[in-house]
DNA sequence: CTAAATTATCATATTATCATGATAAAGACA
DNA sequence: TGTCTTTATCATGATAATATGATAATTTAG
């Protein structure tokens, strides 16, 4: 469903954020936890930063952190800047004319099942994947 | 959504349900309408047919037709041959445990919205895409 | 039997994604 | 200032998806 890549920064960001601590951090300590090469994810990261998702420092006690708060941080932010997901919502087939209102039965099907897909990417937050476990009865 | 042989598969089927009649269709006469390299939708065909969703008929007067009617054959069985649409289904984040009763609320959201791409693919049939402008009011 | 037309198959090229390794640039602190 | 740690960037390799080209195998028709 995701890239590799938009997975990888998917979990980063989570990592961040389920961290809580306001202290940057390090690329190698994520890298280790998350088991993604760290040169990789290094760019990963590098890309949110510019994308104003995260905040880098450098230097002896850099690293990465949030640049927003979980609850106010969509999944499509993050999504977006590895994956096309607006490619989605276009015809199936690639059949132009299928935007507007000349699509056929079937095509408007698609089109509703795809905005779903889009709008839960829109809604959901990073907060949201955060709160696991949550009261599981016996 | 699709990869491109995906997309191509499902284009060249659509084409020979169009097409209507019982005649062998060549796959020149096909790569040419659906602007599909020959060569390669060759090899599309062909795996198509191995997959009793096309019969193939080699020689002189050979080509490509339906194995099956267009109203009993799901978008699910050609789409299936190529990409992995089942994967879709898993966690968001490759987290193994979500697939049970442990699954934070979240992504229980994401198992709904992926179980509905997975039924229109199930249930929506190539006779389904054929039916085009329909009865559009002025 | 021969020739023409067509699918089947193999070999290879191209491109994008995924990943690794090495070096440069910058901040922290003694 | 000088040194250490870290991010930033570049160069390269590995793998899979996409695409092309050439040849073999098969069928029809004369």
């Amino acid at each position: 469903m995701l890239s590799q890549t938009a997975e990888y920064a998917l979990r980063a960001v989570l990592y961040l954020a389920d961290s809580g601590s306001d202290q940057p951090v390090r690329v190698g300590e994520m890298a280790r936890a998350l088991a993604i090469p760290q040169n990789y994810l290094s760019k990963i990261l590098h890309q949110l930063a510019r994308a104003r998702v995260l905040t880098s420092n450098r230097g002896k006690l850099g690293g990465f952190r949030l640049a927003v708060a979980p609850e106010s941080m969509a999944l499509a932010q993050i999504v977006v800047l590895f994956d096309r997901l607006d490619e989605r919502r276009r015809c199936l087939l690639g059949r132009p004319q299928c935007s507007d209102g000349t699509a056929c039965a079937a095509h408007t099907r698609w089109k509703d099942v795809a905005e779903r897909v889009s709008v839960f990417f829109r809604e959901t937050t990073v907060a949201d994947l955060l709160q696991r476990n949550p009261a599981v009865p016996v």
